[in-house]
RNA sequence: GGUCCCGUAGUUCAAUGGAUAGAACGGAUGUUUCCUAAACAUUAAAUGCAAGUUCGAUUCUUGCCGGGACCA
């Protein structure tokens, strides 16, 4: 059992036989022991001392008595400072800890695995990926790795935007502009080719309507009027209506951007067991909107549109019908909630969306159980902060986006520079070199983007490059596979020691010991970023261990052994880790 | 107008109502005859303002100031 469960447990039940109350073992509150007080854990005393109208220092030390003879074998003594009782665990129990750890027992153990989805990336297919979307997909990826540490079953799926206004402003831009070009043409990424002439739109769209301000027509009816702009609305006319023509280019245009996702993607390190189109899924949930007027969830208003009322749950009535019988963008979410669950029958489906899309999810939510659709209770929204610049939101029609495509290549070169300067891998061969170049340059990116609490927005600024010292992923790697390379040398026998721990060694167990609960933490919270610190943490305790503590030339055979095995431990903890990241850890860098 | 989120060292981030608010980068100072110095050690530096609840508040409540998002 978990040793802070266990001693929740043993305070729970000690406090009963000692003074008859009922506590659960919830309501106790375990920390490690801060490292200037003398102890392991702590127990903060504060809450019964209330309860029981005793001192804090009689109340401790008769708990603390209890608690010793209930468990001598785990606790060996312990004292109380102010309203904190501070238990030293037997270091027998920290050896077994060591000694029967393996590679499985380090994960935490699902008593009900459940299957859940989880849609992330959602890409528009009129421009290609920038930062934002790798702090999505990372998020994703991660939360994946996380749900599968802990033994359930994923689903990983994206819906793709690919159609809509967006998409048919780029195929108007290259219809004016391209003169037939193509990605092969000028040896662009599909993705970023088609972004292109999206951006051309906006240049157009903007030099007309100045034109026609300048002619005297006010902003608004310029901006309506710009015939760029109508000529796209036109074309979204003519693909609804299945024109072949437009149907054509809307199909070859897309196929481009989709071959640079692709590239992309695969770079990055994301995919999907699923993908769904808009363009097949943005006329679903009309039925349901009928069913929902039968069950009355939905009322019609005397000019036909239907509304869901929503004033009790505290947001507003909502729209779900036009007056003219077209759906709006929810209605199409909720039936693709529907058809997922047809199609995948999960216990759960996240959505990693950004936080602007917060009360778009709360509403999804609230509908899809007010229908009762199956597993609504199950909707999550992973709701992520914008990645801002220093000077603000990024903004595609001022350029100031940073592209996803651009920004690894430059972590990777970056990599690679700092592995030549340091020259610690000379023998490998190039193909070695260039995994190794993309597991550190991914690994920086991905940990730096995860290692905040997603809920928060974050500030990425593009002049200052993104660190390979400190609180992110090299030092992790680093530490990894300075740990292998002990490993190689001294073998990694597992030989069970006796004796007495040295604090450093004791530290790197308790640390080592608390990964299964992280997990946990961070698969509740949906937060990578727990798993992040921890890692870190735990990178930077066996830095400090490594400093201190010679491991190949210990002090005794006894010695030598004990910390091969915390090497082990801390190797493979780190690993997973990184893995629950979605970041490879190298042999050697 | 309504709803929601965020203000912590110079900067980027931590802190289930608990002990002296932690890290990293940047700054200053050290540590390579010895297991990978992408490391380690020492050091200066912060809770927007004002009340309230509490034995105890960065955390909860209210007001104000500042930043952001969404709904019409």
């Amino acid at each position: 059992m978990n040793l802070i469960t266990n001693l929740k447990e043993n305070t729970s039940k000690c406090l009963h036989t000692l003074y008859g109350v009922n506590i659960a073992p919830e309501q106790v509150l375990v920390n490690a022991t801060k490292p200037e007080f003398e102890g392991d854990y702590t127990i903060v005393l504060f809450a019964f001392v209330k309860q029981l109208g005793k001192s804090p220092e009689v109340l401790g030390n008769e708990l603390g008595a209890a608690m010793l003879a209930q468990a001598p074998h785990l606790i060996s003594q312990f004292n109380i400072v102010k309203g904190f009782l501070n238990f030293t665990i037997q270091d027998t129990f920290w050896l077994d800890f060591i000694h029967t750890t393996d590679s499985k027992n380090l994960l935490p153990s699902t008593l009900t695995p459940r299957k859940v989805m989880i849609e992330y990336s959602s890409p528009n297919t009129n421009k290609p990926l920038h930062l934002g979307h790798l702090r999505n997909n990372f998020l994703g990826w991660s939360i994946a790795e996380i749900l599968k540490l802990q033994g359930n079953e994923v689903v990983k799926t994206c819906i793709v935007n690919d159609r809509g206004i967006h998409i048919c402003k780029s195929m108007i831009a290259w219809q004016l502009f391209a003169n037939g070009a193509t990605p092969q043409d000028t040896n662009q990424k599909g993705d970023h080719f088609v972004g292109d002439y999206y951006v051309k739109f906006n240049d157009a769209y903007k030099a007309e309507v100045e034109e026609l301000i300048a002619k005297g027509m006010s902003k608004d009816d310029a901006e309506k009027e710009a015939p760029i702009q109508k000529a796209a609305q036109a074309l979204l006319l003519k693909w609804e209506q299945g024109d072949a023509q437009t149907m054509d280019l809307w199909k070859r245009m897309n196929e481009w951007v989709y071959a640079g996702f692709d590239v992309t993607y695969q770079k990055i390190g994301s995919d999907f067991f699923k993908t769904y189109y808009e363009s097949n899924t943005y006329l679903l949930g009309k039925e349901l909107v009928d069913q929902g007027l039968a069950k009355k969830v939905f009322y019609q208003k005397e000019d036909n549109s239907v509304w869901i009322d929503l004033t009790q749950d505290g947001l507003d009535e909502k729209i779900v019908r036009r007056k003219d019988g077209t759906s709006v963008y929810i209605t199409q979410d909720i039936g693709l909630a529907e058809l997922k669950q047809k199609e995948f029958n999960t216990d759960a489906s996240i959505y990693v969306v950004g936080d602007e899309q917060n009360y778009h999810f709360k509403v999804l939510k609230l509908i899809c159980q007010k229908l009762q659709l199956p597993a609504s209770d199950g909707i999550y929204h992973l709701s992520y902060g914008m990645v801002e610049l220093p000077t603000g939101k990024m903004k595609s029609r001022e350029g100031t986006v940073v592209d996803a495509d651009d920004l690894v290549d430059a972590m990777i070169q970056i990599a690679k520079e700092k592995t030549e300067s340091l020259g610690k891998v000379s023998e490998f061969d190039e193909a070695q070199l260039l995994e190794l170049y993309n597991t550190i340059g991914l690994g920086a990116l991905k940990f730096f983007l995860l290692r905040v609490d997603p809920k928060k927005k974050m500030i990425f600024n593009p002049e200052e490059s993104i660190d390979f010292h400190g609180f992110t992923g090299p030092f992790i790697q680093y530490t990894h596979a300075r740990i292998k390379s002990i490993l190689k040398k001294t073998g990694t026998n597992n030989v069970k020691t006796t004796g007495t721990l040295l604090p450093l060694e004791k530290q790197l167990a308790i640390e080592l010991s608390t990964f299964p609960a992280v997990i946990n933490e961070a698969a509740d919270t949906l937060d990578p970023s727990k798993v992040a610190i921890y890692t870190f943490n735990l990178a930077k305790l066996f830095n400090t261990f490594y400093a201190e503590l010679s491991i190949a030339n210990a002090e005794s055979e006894e010695k030598k052994n004990l910390r091969i095995q915390l090497g082990i431990l801390t190797a493979a903890t780190l690993q997973k880790g990184m893995q629950a990241l979605g970041i490879a850890v190298p042999e050697r860098m």
